[in-house]
DNA sequence: ATCCTTGCAAAACGTTTGCACCTCA
DNA sequence: TGAGGTGCAAACGTTTTGCAAGGAT
């Protein structure tokens, strides 16, 4: 039986007490998306697949999400985390980045570049236009480019 | 009195011996670089800023120096070369950059962009292109773009 | 002589691993 | 029940720090 915990999806429809098992819930949707990518639905996987199931898309660090989930009174270890993590990265849920030294877990799995918040380190992503760059020297003799990222460092205006 | 050790620039010009604080040699150049950037030079720095110093700019890890000053039978220790990049960083002589979550300290300190070589995390610096980038999108509202940052993943051609 | 720099060792930090227990299908 | 996921604690590699000794001006 899934005893499955109740973590918050970070605001929004805190009042309503997770039930157990219910389809059609998000919690139900978590769990069927693990399935779909082949995970066994764990009680961890699906409360951290529903932590990052917010209707935007998320960036979050190991660290970051070890400290959401006990807030949200899961229960998860850090090692589970990084499991977990690694997991669903390679199972196609989340793709993992880094900025600054900083790794990052990406819910946005599509290519896509990225804004870099140069006061918070916060990262945004860039809505997904097809950029075209100008000017690009060749790579070098022997080698072939395979991908091109982009960081657009920001700041806040005054 | 400054007892000089021989750190080997990298390749060429390995035949001639270091002199003691002769005038117009490597040695020499690199302590009046550290003096110009406000720096003591002692004969840790000077040794580093030699290696540092090939005719070709260069992409180091504190690691990889520290292992690379050992060969060329620099005494320096593991925290003096963490000590020294980040000296020789605030003093504008070196800049740090990450690539996939690894630190690298960049002897080129112009704004450029940069290669990364998938098989062997290598860094290349670019040609300084002036490059457009077309079809950007603006920053997030509130924001402003204050730099951007580009690097084209190669992979060697077979 | 004074300040700054260095080196050592230990601490801090984030991440990984080994292994016993537990859970899911 | 068996395959495999989890948790704990310890290992790990890298970077930082505290402090005493040494060097530079």
């Amino acid at each position: 039986m899934s005893e499955q915990r109740s973590p918050q999806p970070t605001g929004a429809e805190r009042s309503r007490p997770a039930r157990r098992g219910l389809r059609g819930c998000p919690a139900s949707e978590a769990r069927d998306r693990l399935v779909s990518a082949g995970l066994r639905p764990t009680a961890q996987r699906c409360a951290i697949a529903w932590l990052l199931n917010g209707p935007k898309h998320r960036h979050v660090t190991p660290e970051g999400l070890y400290q959401e989930a006990s807030k949200a009174r899961v229960s998860v270890s850090q090692s589970s985390i990084y499991n977990i993590l690694r997991q669903f990265t390679e199972a196609g849920l989340l793709r993992q980045r880094t900025f600054r030294g900083l790794v990052i877990y990406d819910t946005d799995v599509s290519d896509h570049q990225h804004f870099l918040v140069e006061e918070t380190q916060e990262v945004i992503n860039m809505p997904g236009t097809p950029m075209r760059v100008g000017g690009l020297p060749s790579a070098p003799e022997g080698y072939e480019i395979v991908g091109v990222e982009l960081i657009a460092r920001v700041r806040s205006k005054r």
